[in-house]
DNA sequence: GCAAAAGTGTTAATGCTACACCCATGT
DNA sequence: ACATGGGTGTAGCATTAACACTTTTGC
């Protein structure tokens, strides 16, 4: 039997799939703190309750395509710092039907997370608590914790650990920051993502001696202060 | 509209709908390097190359029971530590259909390791030399490279790094133990993950530091030479 | 007694924390 | 001049690496 012809006899429709899914974690440091964008569902299941922005992934798309064509439909971003999480594959998790979803982290830099909530009026921002078990609770601009729907405060809890373990081993706190930025900037996206205090002199040589930042002798203005140095990421890993 | 009539209305089948499976990483350390089960495919696509143990995620089982019963039905094992490692979802990584899978890896004792070896004999064991790029091989007792079937290197080779970064992080490294154990054992595992020797007296005391290794007065037997002391895992985390 | 590996003490190096201080800029 | 935050030097502390050494067991 050859490869082709096996390949005309095998039959993918034989037993019950489940759909797949991709639901994206927009997230962004906003007044040093972590924050996300999510939808107002107002559709059942999970009507009037807060969800992550996803969609499922069509047939010719991989799962990193999906994730970011949702980012650019549900978000009107063209492009970021976009990388898979963890997929959640409960029975029971989407009341509808069988729903496996992968879900994704989009990292963002303020400006272009306030461009996004610009262009995409239906998204709403909360900020991220995390509790001390690593709970989290969505908290929008001065108001109540919004309730989640479906697993997504779980997602949501995920993507705070994972940003935390990650954030010394990875490049991920650059992809919260523009191009260009100050190593106070630096820091405030660290402490917002450890949800504590760093030493300023420890932080500098730690980040200087990295050698993974460049300096671009140039410095940042509209300070009504010193202006500090505008440093730029240094090469991969 | 209420929540009933609106599940009602819903339709499942209006997509197309990738297949999902599960393939699992059955992992252990033999002979001082980590080693995997792999399964020669006796079928098209890939006939004759190598593949990890999987299958189809049923639609009425959770991604982790389909990983456990992976687990039970082709490497007869009754239980291990399992954990979700990545999804991959090219469009083009099966050849048959699409299929998204998703990787998890189960760590083992080499005793359970070698029984599930002896009651699943169409499992082959192949130790994983990681090169300089993270790139894995997997090579059987005393011969070439196995070929790996569909994107099984990549899982691989994502299982190793994996397994590396959460080395110092997780209890993983008991997972790949026998309930008592001696200290020297512990270091066996750091240094065969690692793949670089490291500081006995560093590592003891390390390890006893860390305050998750209990002292249980027994002590191993059968060496020509002084036995050491055996120690047991202690609580979580 | 000898071989082999367990287990321990001591020192050196390293990295991080804390604190104090100086520097540069806008108002 | 002064307020404000940027940036730097130094000292102390904790953790880790390295080496030498002693101890215990089987043969």
């Amino acid at each position: 039997m050859t490869e082709a012809a096996f390949l005309d006899g095998y039959d993918p429709a034989a037993y019950d799939r489940p759909s797949v899914a991709v639901d994206l974690i927009l997230t962004s440091i906003v007044a040093g703190r972590p924050a996300a964008l999510l939808l107002r569902r107002d559709v059942h299941p999970h009507r009037d309750r807060w969800a992550l922005p996803g969609g499922f992934v069509r047939i010719d798309e991989s799962l990193d395509d999906a994730a970011r064509r949702v980012l650019a439909t549900k978000a009107r971003m063209a492009d970021a710092w976009v990388e898979q999480l963890y997929t959640f594959g409960a029975v029971d998790r989407d009341p509808r039907t069988r729903i496996v979803s992968v879900a994704y982290f989009a990292l963002l830099p303020p400006a272009r997370f306030a461009a996004a909530l610009a262009a995409a009026p239906d998204l709403t921002l909360a900020t991220l608590a995390v509790a001390a078990d690593g709970a989290v609770a969505a908290q929008p601009a001065g108001g109540d914790p919004l309730p989640l729907a479906f697993d997504h405060a779980d997602m949501l809890a995920l993507a705070m650990r994972r940003l935390r373990g990650k954030l010394d081993h990875s490049d991920i706190a650059f992809a919260l920051l523009p191009d260009r930025f100050t190593l106070r900037a630096l820091q405030d996206v660290h402490e917002a993502i450890l949800g504590r205090p760093l030493n300023k002199p420890a932080f500098r040589r730690r980040m200087l001696d990295g050698g993974r930042l460049a300096p671009t002798g140039e410095r940042e203005t509209g300070t009504s202060f010193r202006p500090a140095e505008l440093f730029r990421r240094l090469g991969t890993r």
